[in-house]
DNA sequence: CTTTTCCAAGTTGTATGATGACCTTAACTG
DNA sequence: CAGTTAAGGTCATCATACAACTTGGAAAAG
């Protein structure tokens, strides 16, 4: 089921980590200029007081967050967020942040479809079952806590009215790592969501839980459509904006 | 001078790269099992002929983007999502028919927004290698030959054409095993596909090539939706024969 | 025979030093 | 001044060694 080191807490010392969120936090913190040379590994291995092998798979990390790009025999340089957040031309670089939002546009097609299938096919339990998470949502939100469960929930159940358990597994591996709604940037997981902003995601999935339910299937995979282009607008603005801010 | 070096996507062949490349072909094509253990640093050295450093920043890559954690005095371990995305789903459990149908579904989401993608993003250069599969399709039809690279070259060419590398991988992951139009049918080889047959998949694909081309995305949708629709009609229907004969 | 303890081999994590490939800059040449 | 060359800086890779940790089984204790 879940991972076998749920959570993740663990002991993991590896100094390498540590450089890496420390560099991760000095670059959004924007220590380095946009597109600015980073220290030498040297130099970072100098300052952090580890090795230069540390320092090298730190920068391999970051590199593969598409933060950095190092290029041999000049330095490594910072890339410019915004811009390859934006940029999904040519799959040249393949940096997580818009991998993240490729995975998420992948995820549209299936949710998108799994709507259409779950007006056609639910049950009155999965219906029910897909109520109850709105209904969560709903709780939470008035009381101010997270709704980021409801909200997996929500589309879970969605999935599970499909009939294809297939639908499920997919959105499961899926979804740990992107989730719309309140993806964990990574830069920081402090995603701050606001109460107008949990609320239109409430009122969104009010429309496909309606259009579900009264067996639609075309409203709903519109409606689904709806909310999960306005979630990945949310998203790539919130990706601009923190890119920008710091 | 300018700090965006994107200008130049760099011709850099980074063994690490390659080998990151590798691995993370081999996992999304499911050679290790869900949450196995990966070959040793040393081994995979040997295996790749460099050096542990560059196994150990292309296992850093890999942990960084979340397909793998390294554990000190243990080895390197798949995370299960990793294994379960989209990759067992063409393997052993896809010999039964409801599985393998199930696959397919999702399958036709995918493929329906990656036709509607492709429509509204394409390029020149992208259209033109859509048209050519077609082309191909037709040329080894009228040849007698076996369609089946053609015809997933084309699906290929399309998720090409959503400039979005995810669905490409999606597609090559989600394997020739489970192609809703003939490629492969696991059981035997295309035989069983008449002229007729692979006729009306080449008229129902030039239409769907026709919606792109113009650049229409609800047509191309609405195209590769009946398409798709066809497909799994003609699929169950042989999967019902086969079943029966076996 | 069962249980516990403990060790030794195996594996990842880190350090160190060296070499090659590549980039940048500046001095040099015409 | 333009073009070329040389030198140093920097990343990429290799090789080796040791430390930290895990694991499985041997050895000892019951």
């Amino acid at each position: 089921m879940s991972l076998d080191t749920a959570g993740v807490p663990a002991r993991r010392l590896k100094l390498a980590d540590m450089v890496i969120e420390t560099l991760r936090k000095g670059i959004s913190a924007g220590e380095f200029g946009a597109g600015a040379k980073l220290p030498t590994e040297n130099q970072l291995a100098v300052q952090f007081g580890v090795s230069r092998t540390v320092i090298r798979e730190a920068i391999a990390a970051l590199a593969a967050d598409g933060l950095v790009q190092p290029r041999q025999g000049a330095g490594v340089f910072l890339l410019d967020r915004a811009a390859t957040a934006f940029t999904r031309l040519g799959g040249e670089s393949s940096n997580k942040i818009s991998v993240a939002l490729n995975v998420l546009e992948v995820r549209m097609g299936i949710e998108i479809e799994s709507a259409g299938l779950a007006a056609e096919r639910h049950s009155a339990s999965q219906e029910a079952a897909i109520l109850e998470a709105w209904n969560d949502f709903g709780r939470l939100l008035k009381q101010g806590n997270p709704t980021g469960k409801s909200d997996f929930a929500f589309h879970r159940a969605i999935a599970a009215a499909t009939n294809n358990p297939f639908y499920i597994e997919v959105l499961d591996s899926l979804g740990s790592r992107t989730i719309p709604c309140d993806v964990a940037s990574p830069w920081g997981t402090e995603s701050v969501l606001t109460f107008e902003y949990q609320a239109g995601l409430h009122e969104e999935h009010r429309r496909i839980l309606g259009a579900i339910a009264s067996r639609d299937a075309e409203a709903a995979r519109e409606a689904m459509r709806d909310h999960l282009s306005r979630s990945q607008e949310r998203y790539r603005a919130r990706l601009a904006e923190r890119s920008q801010s710091q």
